[in-house]
DNA sequence: CTAATTTCAGTGCTACTGAAATAC
DNA sequence: CGTATTTCAGTAACACTGAAATTA
């Protein structure tokens, strides 16, 4: 009962029998699946312009909550602050963000999105929309709502931790 | 407008505002985070034992589907034939698999798992189960159902691809 | 002096690349 | 010869560590 047919193999190019069901019993794996894949999909899109995932949160961070504080985004995002200072660094280069000492707290670096920065944002953001219907594809509006609600839940339960993304 | 009160500043350990809606908006954005922890918080109770999220893979796969050759793993699993080889060899090493050419066509290798390996699984399949509840402790079981349902159809719908886990 | 903020240099892990060895 | 399977050596990206420089 172990391998198939010597022959010529019946398998599909990809995944034939499918992922075993130990694993996909598991809506921790399916979550970690669906979600690696989903990252990698909408990363390929920023690597196209010489981008990152990091690049569009601290955007959306800058974009939603006004000029802040290095530290205040890696309180935020959850990001590690010795990352942070080269994410920053490149979209200042590339004119997306500007820096500028705090004059209350000299010690810190408020940063704050330029217009080029925001208009970068609302192309991202609607590259970001287009992934994600293209990955929920199979569920219709209302089921999309419903899954939304639910990882929304999820999310806010876990402390934020350090961890990517 | 910039930064709050100078003197001690009213955050919260972690996240104070939370996340830009931006971000929260998109689903994908969501599923990459929660994927992300929930991956990382069972990674944790793996590598205390030594081990890593492959090896779980692994054994699930060779316990649910029987022998079979690392070229069916690596379709199986999604996982790249170079790292396969490093996992095999590790759990071997350790006594969960068995390694053995296969007779009808020699260059490939058939794997198989070890009653060692199977009681490994269980403990570990045990303890996945529990971050699991752990990380979804938010949602009531309904709820989980409909999220392990919605997640199985996505997740049905995106070719495997490549990607960890 | 201690603590907070930013920055830099370097480490470790993981997915991936490219190529060799063997067998079909 | 070309293709499939396994294996090894090395690369790239990313999260993270540790420590220095500045300022509170």
């Amino acid at each position: 009962m172990a391998s198939e047919n010597p022959q010529h193999a019946t398998e599909n190019p990809q995944s034939a029998a499918g992922l075993p069901p130990t694993l996909l019993d598991l809506t921790t794996y399916l979550l970690s699946r669906v979600g690696k894949v989903a990252r990698g999909r909408f990363a390929e899109r920023l690597a196209e312009r010489g981008l990152r995932l990091w690049d569009m949160a601290v955007l959306a961070a800058l974009a939603d909550f006004g000029p802040q504080a290095q530290r205040d985004l890696v309180r935020r995002l959850a990001i590690d602050p010795s990352d942070l200072a080269k994410v920053a660094d490149q979209l200042a280069a590339a004119g997306y963000v500007e820096r500028a000492r705090d004059q209350t707290d000299r010690r810190r670096v408020s940063v704050s999105v330029t217009d080029a920065g925001r208009a970068l944002l609302a192309e991202l953001d609607a590259q970001a929309r287009a992934v994600r219907d293209e990955v929920l594809a199979p569920l219709d509006a209302g089921e999309r709502r419903t899954l939304q609600e639910l990882l929304l839940r999820v999310h806010h339960g876990m402390g934020e931790r350090r961890g990517g993304l």
